[in-house]
DNA sequence: CGACTGCCGACTGTCGACAGTTTTATAAAC
DNA sequence: GTTTATAAAACTGTCGACAGTCGGCAGTCG
């Protein structure tokens, strides 16, 4: 035993240049450094982050993979544009994934399930109370990931996290989504109260009445269909 | 470049040699030439192949992407072993999405995805006649593709290729599926007819019971849960 | 006989460079 | 002034090399 389990080996930064670049990038697409359908130069990246092309191609590459960029051959690579249909069609998959698992959980909602929803939520309102919208997102998407994650399935978990990058780059591309606390509150409220309840019907209603919401926001954010992004 | 003598490198023509590495890497993975859980040496792929390492990380990094290979950082790739919790897994998720794919379909069913569909399971039944099992699976994932396709929702496609990599794996895995050709054309007849019947209800159940098949012939090959692939 | 230490080979992570291709800038012709 | 042809610049795809790290093995000590 190297290593005694007082200093894990977290302690260590072993975080390697691929994914120290992706994050940078996610953020600065997040953040609308890139704009959308912009060209991306690995010369320039490596330039300024100090690395080689390498570990910069390999970012990108994963990048794609979340569908963050695109790249297209001999071209480079482009941060994704996505237009009014591919919004839509990002929730309808979402609604399908989340149909899915809330009809799973109820059929094995365990206490354990209930009391980390509840604390999720109790998270999430306070998180919407305070200034910060990038955590308010976060603490969202927590509570879904949580809701996949009890289901019991981690592919459906690991499909929604695909997605989850989209979802981001949906809400950051409208300029401000709302706010209004106690919508948000309530409208987790009701999941849970679905959930209590087991009736798988009432969870679908709760489900597709959340994500509904949710949707109005960000399409009423996007303009007509542009530049398809693939 | 030296592109010289024997036998593997004939895999390689000079286009595009991550997608050509990926295509062989998938082959491989999927014909067993490569065991479940072993590692694959970046040294060793490059000299077999006839290429440098970029290439093959780079390929690497987009097969992990699909859930055929697994990273481990300073160890290296390793080809995805599954058990069978994850088999089950891989089924739910699929079954979610056809599930939600069909209902779609159901809305919108055009003359034109009825013909495309039913020349396809035509074409499937004559692959099933034959001997060539790979063509089977391949028409059959194609069905299912056109079924995804016409619902109208690109990203469900997507999401769905994702999976028909695993359930590659998956098929693969299992020595023998059974073969029964009229099971597969009735199978997707149902299908079909559960469409023209236009009723969400019929086509839930026609839907749950073809992947029910499919699954079941599959977790029936799969041992005990084993080593996690992840 | 078992456990620890230091060395050795193998391999990954990363880098800089070259070749071919695409794009842009420039010049000539209409 | 516009269009076509040509040259230069920029960039991607790919390669070979180097350094740091990991796992295993032999030697040593208890």
């Amino acid at each position: 035993m190297a290593l005694s389990t007082v200093a894990p080996k977290a302690f260590i930064q072993h975080q390697n240049l691929v994914e120290q670049v992706a994050d940078y990038l996610t953020q600065a697409i997040i953040q609308q450094h890139f704009l959308p359908g912009e060209r991306l130069s690995e010369v320039q990246l490596s330039k300024d982050l100090g690395v080689s092309r390498a570990p910069v191609r390999e970012a990108a590459r994963l990048l794609e993979s979340r569908g963050l960029l695109i790249s297209k051959p001999r071209r480079g690579f482009f941060v994704r544009a996505l237009n009014a249909v591919e919004f839509e069609d990002v929730f309808d998959l979402r609604l399908c994934l989340e149909r899915h698992a809330i009809e799973r959980l109820a059929e094995r909602y365990s206490v354990e399930a209930q009391r980390a929803l509840e604390q999720q939520v109790e998270v999430l309102c306070e998180a919407a109370l305070g200034n910060d919208e990038t955590r308010r997102i976060e603490e969202d998407l927590q509570f879904h990931r949580l809701m996949l994650h009890y289901a019991g399935n981690e592919r459906l978990l690991k499909a929604f996290d695909g997605l989850t990058h989209e979802l981001r780059l949906c809400i950051a591309l409208i300029t401000k989504t709302h706010d209004a606390p106690d919508t948000i509150a309530t409208s987790h409220f009701k999941l849970l109260e679905a959930l209590a309840s087991g009736s798988p019907a009432a969870c679908r209603e709760a489900i597709d009445y959340h994500i509904g919401v949710a949707r109005k926001f960000v399409v009423r954010g996007v303009g007509e269909p542009g530049e398809p992004g693939s």
